[in-house]
DNA sequence: GCGAATATCTATCGAATGATAGTATTTTGC
DNA sequence: GCAAAATACTATCATTCGATAGATATTCGC
């Protein structure tokens, strides 16, 4: 959609060692997550991106070569916040299919947990509303700075979803089939953070026990399709 | 998000009647649902808009009012192909659930077939990928111009969604649970519309065969969901 | 502490945007 | 066909955007 900056090079060129520095671009990256999320790409003025961040307009050419630098800083940041999220149950995961076949109760009890972890990340607190209202838009908008994050989506969520689908279904974990079955679980995690949903359950924010309800649905239908086996 | 444009009273008072007048309403209306489901509401210029219909610039004023007249009237042309697509479904529910308690295979048949039109829907045909893509920004986006598309889907997709799901699980429609177990649901096709979910399908369009692929995914696991009356 | 490297700030540029003024053209009622 | 309403077009305005120039202040190696 949109070439890659040539400031880019310039910018990692540029010696960022003194301490202040390393302030400035962390309040501008905090700020600019929330002001991208709420506005968009281009509603985000470099003016009001600046502003929210408490530092002047050039500071951003200086730290990231320009707006789209410091766009793709706030999405490497939120890629970043992904991994951290979804490490621990993907990490379970690939651990347990590595050696061996597991029982079919410890696949499901890996898948939700996998499950209880996405929920939490696409939905969960409202620290992180920003974060995935942005990724939200970067589902959309296919800028060239996203792929970070839908590789790291792909790694931590879609990958060993599909790894444990296919366990469950006894097909590889590459099948067409098993891919698609593995993002439909997926997806009932992942409409949760569209507004529509959030005006039909007239909620306006999550709070930590609106997100286990939603863990709590999600886990039992997912067990309820793989119970027998079965799910056509 | 934004206001709404005092423009618009204007343009309803505006007498619409010449031949002409209306195809080029048309024509600007269906290019615009291009271009804004391409570039977003920013990133599509007015001049944009106005080349690729093939009319100059000062239409938009003309005839919307002004660049957010036409984005609204993108979305309720949107919203109407929605309408479009889900009634026939969506009103059988409404009519099979009117009256009586319809039997439990009823209620599965009347489910599947909601979703086979909703999975067509978000992910339907070439024709439509605009739609669903401006579908899409409108869930992130909440301008004021997207309460129609919200409403639609509400009524002709959640709605009954929700209606049957209370019915299988036992609760009231509006009950919190059965809500949050219909979004699920949908969820399974909705993430499809989304750039990660083909990009892990390596599909870069949506043939006749992958949308019943995918429609046969999630019937078959939402049938196995409610199979036992169970799903938890 | 000195001086070079690094970071910040004020003021401003050129380009692009949405909108409009004013005029020409087309369409419809009669 | 003709007048009047409706529509389309040309040229242009005021604003806002991202980016930069150039000067100043700060930081850190030594």
């Amino acid at each position: 959609m949109r070439a890659i900056s040539t400031a880019e090079a310039a910018l990692a060129a540029r010696p960022r060692a003194y301490a202040r520095s390393t302030d400035t671009r962390h309040r501008l990256v905090e700020s600019a997550i929330e002001t991208f999320a709420e506005l968009g790409y281009e509603g985000a003025t470099t003016r009001l991106l600046a502003e929210r961040a408490g530092v002047n307009l050039p500071a951003i050419q200086y730290h990231f070569g320009g707006k789209e630098g410091l766009y793709r800083a706030a999405i490497e940041h939120i890629a970043a916040y992904v991994e951290t999220c979804m490490a621990p149950a993907a990490d379970r995961v690939r651990a347990a299919l590595k050696c061996g076949k597991p029982p079919r109760a410890a696949l499901l009890s890996l898948l939700t947990t996998l499950l209880d972890a996405f929920v939490a990340l696409v939905i969960g607190d409202a620290k992180g509303e920003s974060r995935k209202r942005l990724i939200s838009r970067a589902e959309i908008d296919n800028f060239a700075a996203l792929a970070a994050l839908h590789e790291s989506m792909m790694r931590q969520a879609i990958g060993p979803c599909a790894a444990l689908v296919g366990r469950l279904i006894g097909k590889p974990a590459e099948d067409r089939k098993t891919v698609i079955r593995a993002l439909a679980i997926l997806g009932q995690a992942s409409i949760f953070c569209h507004q529509g949903a959030r005006r039909a359950l007239d909620w306006q924010d999550f709070s930590d026990t609106r997100v286990r309800e939603v863990q709590a649905a999600v886990r039992g239908q997912t067990r309820a399709v793989f119970r027998a086996g079965a799910g056509r």
